[in-house]
DNA sequence: GTCTATAATGCGATAGAC
DNA sequence: GTCTATCGCATTATAGAC
């Protein structure tokens, strides 16, 4: 296989091994046994563990762009916009339900293990701050759209956390309409 | 040392590493080293890792209770009560910020870890839980306590993940300063 | 690019002396 | 109750053949 299809295939597996398994506990055998190839050939393509976090974590952040564009161009107004972001809780339900939010979890343990690619990685929060911060500000909220964004963001955080650790999907259904909700009284309560 | 003393000095320091680093990448030679012990005495104390898991989770637990009935006491309405909770964040800060909230980031690395006592570990938040839903009902929300509970225990939750993400204390500041707002501000709105 | 073989280290866990 | 010594295993990482 040439060698960057062969790259970005590790690093969609390792993506995905991180995400489900943790960073820490994930193994270059786990990944190379994924990908079907030998150990000694994963250190051609990545020579050190902190090499393919970094990949990840840049992997995370293009693909993140990618989807906060497309929102920016499916929804009609800025409502329909931030919608989009708490639906994401209900469209990756399952997954989330297992393993939490892939952000959250990622940064939070690399800051325990003190591992200094964990600003890097809180840097795809900043994506969804200032994304949602822009949003805000067309729905009129000028002045607090930096707290509102991040007033939501930790809201969806807290909804992960507690739907993974009671294991309640029903949770996730009633906290996204009341995030609506919340979203929809936006303008009156100013 | 007497054998229940040095078992309770185990228990605490393993705590308290297994809050700093994770659980996983805390090893037994970490906790010795603390404990100022040899590793091969560690194991006439506890004989496996998921032993003085357990151990630590039931330490906690108590802990937890003892904390919760000292808030019953203290405060003298239950909204003083409620913001006994809420101010954890403005006590704990420094720690929060720097490992998270110490029952989401064990529940969420369990998770992950896929280790049987990640339900054990979740009962810590339904401590909490039912003591905020006995406070919500003596609020005299009794139809949706329940559910004012897990929406204040998931945005203080989202507050320490982001706040450690983003190293922002004033973000706490600002988000317990809100959350006593909304807290004051649900009686009228029901 | 891919493999096998292997070095070097750290881990959980055990045995046995004191 | 505490120690030293050690086993067996998994891990990151390297060397070198093909």
């Amino acid at each position: 296989m040439k060698q960057p299809e062969r790259r970005e295939q590790i690093i969609e597996v390792a993506d995905r091994l991180f995400y489900e398994q943790g960073y820490d506990h994930t193994s270059f055998a786990d990944i190379a046994k994924a990908v079907k190839i030998s150990r000694g050939n994963f250190y051609y393509h990545f020579k050190t563990k902190d090499e393919i976090l970094a990949a990840v974590i840049a992997f995370r952040k293009v693909r993140t762009k990618a989807m906060l564009e497309r929102w920016e161009q499916q929804g009609d107004s800025p409502e329909k916009r931030i919608n989009c972001f708490i639906q994401i809780l209900i469209a990756n339900q399952a997954k989330i339900l297992r393993h939490g939010c892939p952000v959250g979890t990622l940064t939070t343990e690399l800051a325990k293990l003190g591992h200094h690619s964990q600003a890097s990685a809180s840097e795809i929060f900043t994506l969804f701050r200032e994304w949602l911060c822009k949003q805000f500000e067309d729905l009129g909220r000028v002045e607090d759209a930096d707290q509102l964004a991040m007033q939501l963001l930790a809201r969806s955080q807290g909804v992960a956390t507690l739907a993974s650790a009671f294991a309640d999907q029903s949770f996730i259904d009633h906290e996204v309409r009341q995030m609506s909700l919340w979203l929809s009284n936006l303008n009156f309560t100013q």
